[in-house]
DNA sequence: GTGGTCTAGACCACG
DNA sequence: GTGGTCTAGACCACT
């Protein structure tokens, strides 16, 4: 049944990435771990932006940006639901953004000169604790 | 003896890195490998600006930033050299200064709903293969 | 609450130093005299370059900066912040710099004849009248 | 009776100063510690630039720095040689200077949070350990 | 020739 | 409104 899910989100002022997508990120994580299931209610727009304390249009453009993913999807009149998971990418473009995603992680091990093992062990150890579901 | 350093980069427009940020990390990569070696010496501004296609400024502001971070240094009137590599950063920056990148490519495999397996696998592959030197 | 900082900075045109370089002094100054707290909001780029008269280019280069050393953190959209205090570097590299910092004093001392004793009685009233926090 | 004095300058690749800034810094020091006395005799522009491994153009602008500022005087068709100590500057531009570099040294001691008492320690080592003699 | 700095004006994403 | 980035062109000091 769908039901309006407890959730928990906050914003770091101290992040560099903008507020609509740690918002983005947050609940992307929370949906891939399981935290909110397909069907869950999703908070309202003005009410997730009060709970944050930011601007309405920030909550809604992330919510936007949710939903053209497909992660959520809405249902007129009702709200926002997590929606079932669907691949949107295809492979070729799978891979081209982890590519990317790689590229960036791994000039900032080299910034930093972190020891190449001991980087590749902080990776291995936040992915495995998310216990991620849904992955292609 | 310094040498001027054959010398390659490219920057994509498919990147969400900046120009400047682009040049930075692949300076900084080509340093770490041992691709390019202390004392060598470094295009000019002027030149490698007309080899990517940028304006001059970009190219100076990315030079400013690795010799800020004690990547290069500039000998008045003759040019910007690698340097002498150096740590700069303490234990508590570097380790806070990893997890942010940690953080940031495990939204990003959420995001496109890789196996994380795989993508460890990747980011092992990528950093084994380049090989890097001086690593804490 | 954060707030706008009143906010007074003047550049000199006899100071060797860059007008942006000026800048970064000053706010760091302002910063760890206290004058400047955490989640104070700084004058905005134009804004600041209005009121000195230079470019907004120069302010946002010193603000970069600023934030690259951490001492700034930006929010998107709302404007630069006092970050908390944290130190970045290692022993050796503060070292190495207070060693440059100094042999550059002691040149000038040097080359104006200035009497050594009395050179040290000003460095140490000047130190002494910032009544500075967070240091190591 | 006017000598060559036995003479060890060198310029140091990864220093921030200009090179002719560098040899103008050193030979000031070695008159004001009595390492080279008045009526001593210079190596010429030629010698100390193949010395040095610089263009004869910046040790020569080196000295007539040297010069104009009243260190060095010289000798037509003998040389240049150590000038007799002489004051060029009067109080209030010495004092202005002084204080320029007091600026330049605090700005240093609080970028990197270095302990204010240290660095007075720092300073007043360094001065000391020259024994200065000429001082006003 | 080299890099460093400043000005001027433009476009973008964000809130 | 905010900062971030890039382009364009200029002047300076240094070698």
């Amino acid at each position: 049944m769908p039901q309006v899910a407890p959730f928990i989100i906050t914003v770091a002022t101290g992040d560099s990435r903008s507020i609509a997508r740690q918002i983005v990120d947050a609940i992307r994580l929370r949906i891939s771990t399981g935290e909110l299931r397909v069907d869950d209610k999703l908070p309202s727009v003005r009410g997730l932006a009060q709970q944050l304390g930011v601007n309405p249009n920030t909550v809604s453009k992330a919510y936007a940006q949710l939903t053209a993913e497909g992660w959520l999807c809405a249902r007129a009149g009702l709200g926002l639901f997590v929606a079932e998971a669907r691949d949107q990418l295809n492979g070729h473009e799978r891979e081209r953004r982890l590519s990317l995603a790689v590229d960036r992680f791994v000039s900032e091990v080299v910034a930093i000169r972190y020891p190449p093992e001991a980087a590749v062990e902080k990776v291995a150890g936040a992915l495995e604790s998310l216990n991620l579901r849904n992955s292609a």
